[in-house]
RNA sequence: GCUGCUGUAGCUCAGUCGGUAGAGCGCGUCCUUGGUAAGGACGAGGUCAUGGGUUCAAAUCCCAUCAGCAGCUCCA
């Protein structure tokens, strides 16, 4: 007998040999249905695992992440499978599992274009049908090795493996893959699948490889769940920054200029209204404003090390035979504006933001709308204090973060400290006080957040931000960096209370990032529906017919007046098409008017996303519109 | 930057075998004065991304360049 404690504590005495799917067994018929794999003392391993000493032993069932994750990985076996049999000559390089599905690397020369998605897709449906059973092989490294002779990729995957023992699974018919594993126990428990996709990449990742055709698929629990990942994908579709920009005319791009955005009057009527709330909260957390040149002498990035480091991607020009560089980020320019004059402890914390224009020259298959661009503005601030003042500043910067995300309607934030890297520069003892402060702050705010050990900047350690859209994906956004770097460069002091010279704490932080990247984002989040704070256009005055034009136009002038970003529609048009293309601009408030209206003073308002409307004397409409506007709230409803 | 694909009217797109270009929406004018998801008529609008080549003839075939899209690599 062997004693098996499972996760809520319990000990079960078995008998020896058994599996661990025939123990899942013995803790209910429920969960021997749903188990895919299990794990070992924390180890994952196959169901068929038969159980010799005593362990501790959780079941992984379909419904925890890693139970999806080894059906995708199962299921990219099969699809492996699928294409061998289509394509005798393909040779499987290395097929992981990513966020929302998996890959497979192969190298064949014949192109697999999305029309054969279809034929290996029936394929591997077909090999699901059979039930097959995963079966496990362990060699040892010398015997694997001879196993996948010929087989280039195969045993460039052993000799990347750890361990001496080596494992291949198949599943029936001849197919076999060199796998870790665990998988599901045969091919009808692969879930609800489709081939998404394909593109080049190179073996390794290595430009100078050869490229690879990598096959995409998804693969979920069931068909309810895949449907709803598909549809998600359709409406992420829908909703895409660079469609929508165009349609509401938000923002354009230009052969003359690739990667830079042109704003027009309703993209920069958003922009200006994230711009004028930025700098009200900034001002509330006592920042001061500055604003550096965008072109300054190259010897300025020599001095920073940018030159050194990131001179590929940078802009240069030349003015009277004099090296200039077009700045690629504001920090160098604050340290001069911090050089300026001397500096006093008295002076610390010393909060200063600048909306910094840089430009980075990006590779060009890397653009991507306003979300990689190679000119943005980022929401920059550099915070100047001694080493005592990191732990509450950067609570103050959460503060802020929060804040400023709220407003926008994110409130589901994902935190991550990166701490020292191998290479780095600073003494361990700075490195040390700092990083135990951002976690400090972190800590106090009671917030939860990861760590990625040896992620940090060579400068210093740093907290990243990364928040949700409504449809769950996720986009880094704001970062909190520590510079050790930068103020000895620049040769920064302060005087202390002792009176003598000592070098200032940098603290970068940007909260938005790029504001165009943002405003990608923001666009995307909200399908274009902006909530009133935030529409370039917040309502429209539809006349029924030009009898009623006189009190259309005094009523447009009275909204204006009310400080309300308000036109009129008075085209020789139904009220029928009207509407229809107020719709289609993703007004908030459509007010309908026509003799009645004009008689007692008041509006037909229509509110977007709804066929119903309701008749307002102005008055009240006004008030409750002004109310929802400084409230920022998505909701339109009066 | 790399691989593959794409580039035709303001927008979305069609254009067969190589024979000098089309639709819908939008825009303009006129008729119509209509109460909540498209009233009607007429009209303007194109160096078919750019440059070269093949051909009697190129939007169409070939090459190069530029830009975009998907992915890879990258993102201080």
């Amino acid at each position: 007998m062997v004693k098996v404690t499972l996760p809520d504590g319990k000990v079960l005495e078995l008998q020896d040999g058994l599996t661990i799917g025939q123990a899942a067994g013995k803790i209910g018929a429920r969960l021997a249905r749903d188990a895919v794999a299990g794990k070992i003392n924390g180890q994952a391993v196959d169901l068929n695992t038969p159980i010799k000493t005593d362990i501790s032993l959780a079941i992984i069932t379909a419904n925890s992440p890693d139970g999806l994750e080894i059906i995708r990985h199962s299921c990219a076996h099969v699809m492996a499978e699928a294409i061998c049999t289509i394509w005798p000559k393909a040779q499987l390089v290395y097929g992981p599992t990513v966020e929302d599905g998996f890959y497979y690397d192969i190298d064949l020369d014949e192109p697999i274009r999305p029309e054969d998605f279809g034929k290996i897709e029936k394929k591997m449906t077909e090999i699901a049908e059979k039930k097959l059973p995963f079966v496990r092989r362990e060699l040892s490294r010398e015997e694997a090795i001879k196993h996948v002779a010929g087989n280039k990729y195969k045993i460039d995957n052993i000799n990347r493996a750890q361990g001496d023992t080596l494992s291949f699974y198949s599943h029936g018919q001849g197919f076999e893959d060199l796998c870790r594993g665990p998988h599901v126990p045969s091919t009808d428990r692969i879930g609800s699948f489709k081939v998404m996709s394909v593109a080049g990449a190179y073996w390794h990742g290595d430009p100078t490889q050869k490229m690879l055709q990598r096959i995409y698929g998804t693969a979920w629990r069931d068909k309810k769940e895949l449907e709803e990942y598909l549809q998600m994908l359709e409406e992420a579709k829908k909703r895409d920054h660079r469609v929508i920009g165009k349609q509401l005319d938000l923002f354009s791009f230009h052969d003359e200029g690739p990667g830079f955005a042109f704003f027009h009057p309703k993209g920069m009527v958003i922009w200006n209204q994230i711009t004028d709330f930025w700098r009200s909260v900034h001002k509330k957390y006592d920042y001061q404003e500055i604003k550096t040149p965008i072109i300054l002498n190259q010897e300025l990035w020599k001095l920073s090390g940018h030159w050194e480091n990131y001179k590929e991607n940078m802009y240069f020009t030349t003015v009277d035979e004099v090296e200039y560089a077009i700045k690629p980020m504001n920090c160098p320019g604050g340290c001069l504006v911090y050089r300026n004059k001397q500096h006093s402890y008295r002076e610390f914390p010393m909060r200063v933001a600048e909306l910094g224009l840089v430009h980075r020259h990006e590779a060009s298959g890397v653009m991507h709308g306003l979300v990689r661009v190679r000119q943005f503005t980022q929401d920059d601030a550099h915070i100047f204090c001694v080493p005592e003042q990191i732990e509450s500043e950067i609570v103050n910067v959460i503060n802020l973060v929060f804040e400023i995300y709220s407003a926008f309607g994110f409130n589901d934030i994902h935190i991550e400290l990166s701490t020292k890297p191998e290479k780095h520069i600073g003494s361990d003892e700075i490195w040390e006080v700092s990083t135990t402060a951002l976690k400090n702050a972190l800590e106090s705010k009671k917030i939860e957040f990861q760590i990625n050990e040896g992620d940090g900047a060579f400068y210093g350690p740093k907290i990243d931000f990364h928040i949700s859209d409504c449809l769950k994906r996720t986009w880094q956004l704001g970062t909190i960096q520590l510079d050790f770097s930068m103020p000895q460069r620049f040769g920064l002091v302060y005087t202390d209370k002792d009176n003598t010279e000592k070098t200032p704490v940098m603290i970068h932080r940007a909260i938005l990032g790029s504001f165009e990247r943002f405003i990608g984002i923001l666009i995307e989040h909200y399908g274009g529906n902006f909530p009133l704070w935030l529409a370039p256009e917040q309502m429209r005055v539809l006349t029924i017919s030009e009898k009623t034009n006189d009190y259309a136009q005094k009523l447009r002038q009275m909204l204006k007046a009310e400080g309300f970003r308000c036109e009129l529609d008075m085209s020789n048009e139904k009220v029928g098409a009207k509407i229809i293309k107020a719709h289609n601009d993703r007004l908030p408030y459509m007010l309908v008017v026509g003799p009645k209206e004009a008689e007692t003073q008041s509006v037909n308002v229509r509110i977007r996303g709804t066929n119903e409307s309701t008749g307002l004397e102005t008055g009240r409409f006004i008030a409750a519109v002004k109310e929802k506007i400084v409230s920022k709230t998505q909701d339109l409803v009066i």
